[in-house]
DNA sequence: GAGAATTTGGCGCTCCATAA
DNA sequence: TTATGGAGCGCCAAATTCTC
């Protein structure tokens, strides 16, 4: 891996007055810099962890690999997309549980068609599900902002079913269909065990994006265009700013998305 | 060799970060 | 809310080193 970050990070972390994340962002910048590489692929839910995942957002913009920037293509509503299959094909998904008993039990799951089914369907293709409940929560009275309202929408998709707080029973009444098939996916089981307890359903979404990015995406970029540079931040790839790598890496994601959520999905570049 | 003093290693916790 | 990893902390016990 050829991975470096230029000298000009330092200096544009000088001013952060937290010294915890400081020292935070200057031990991440100073293990690149030495050359101090780590990656691994962790056993729970599949996904990749490097350097650059542990990297503060803002210091992407100084890494280069092979000489080159990075420009990062970051699938929008990532898991809430994926969160689709376990409505309209959860037989796919079965087979990434880890536990036996679980991945039978999606596996029994049967596809489901409904109005909010439909609606939340098209809410997290485009990418405005957020926008969305944001409108809706401040019909209750509740103003978040949109980063508010992801952190809030999160805690609604994956706290245990026993957790019902304001936010939650907006959504069940907005997504009655949705709101019961993810409470039965997450279960009311006690275990220690987070392959079998509420865990399990964020743990099968992390797995079902590992698979998409690490199992299908990748493989796919490297074997038909070797040379590029490809590399993954759990739900997004950064490739070299070349508008013909961006456009190649894009347009292998959707299709590997398309064909196997079913769905078409809204992908974000961010050029760093 | 016995006992004290020091070092080492592991565990669990908190924080930082990333991602959703 | 979930997952991960790394750093750094305190804690404790085991291992090592020191002193008599």
């Amino acid at each position: 891996r050829q991975m470096n970050i230029e000298t000009e990070s330092l200096s544009f972390i000088e001013n952060i007055e937290d010294d915890n994340k400081f020292n935070a962002a200057m031990t991440s910048i100073y293990k690149i810099m030495n050359r101090d590489i780590f990656y691994s692929v962790d056993s729970t839910s599949g996904r990749y962890h490097s350097n650059l995942t542990n990297l503060p957002g803002y210091l992407r913009e100084f890494i280069t690999i092979h000489g080159q920037h990075l420009v990062n293509i970051d699938l929008k509503n990532s898991q809430p997309y994926l969160s689709t299959l376990l409505l309209t094909d959860p037989g796919k998904v079965a087979p990434l549980a880890k536990d036996r008993n679980f991945a039978m039990f999606v596996e029994s799951l049967k596809s489901i068609e409904s109005e909010d089914i439909t609606k939340y369907k098209s809410l997290v293709i485009s990418g405005q599900i957020y926008e969305y409940l944001m409108l809706k929560f401040a019909d209750h009275g509740l103003h978040y902002t949109r980063r508010q309202v992801k952190r809030q929408f999160f805690i609604i998709l994956f706290a245990r079913n026993t957790i019902m707080n304001k936010q939650r029973r907006i959504f069940a009444e907005l997504f009655p269909t949705v709101h019961e098939r993810f409470s039965e996916i997450r279960g009311n089981s006690n275990s220690k065990n987070h392959f079998q307890n509420s865990k399990r359903f964020a743990i099968l979404l992390q797995a079902v994006e590992s698979h998409l990015i690490l199992g299908r995406i990748l493989p796919r970029v490297y074997a038909e265009y070797p040379g590029i540079i490809a590399v993954s931040i759990h739900d997004s790839v950064c490739t070299s700013l070349f508008t013909s790598d961006i456009e190649t890496v894009k347009k292998i994601m959707i299709k590997e998305l398309t064909d196997f959520v079913g769905l078409i999905p809204t992908l974000k570049t961010e050029k760093k």
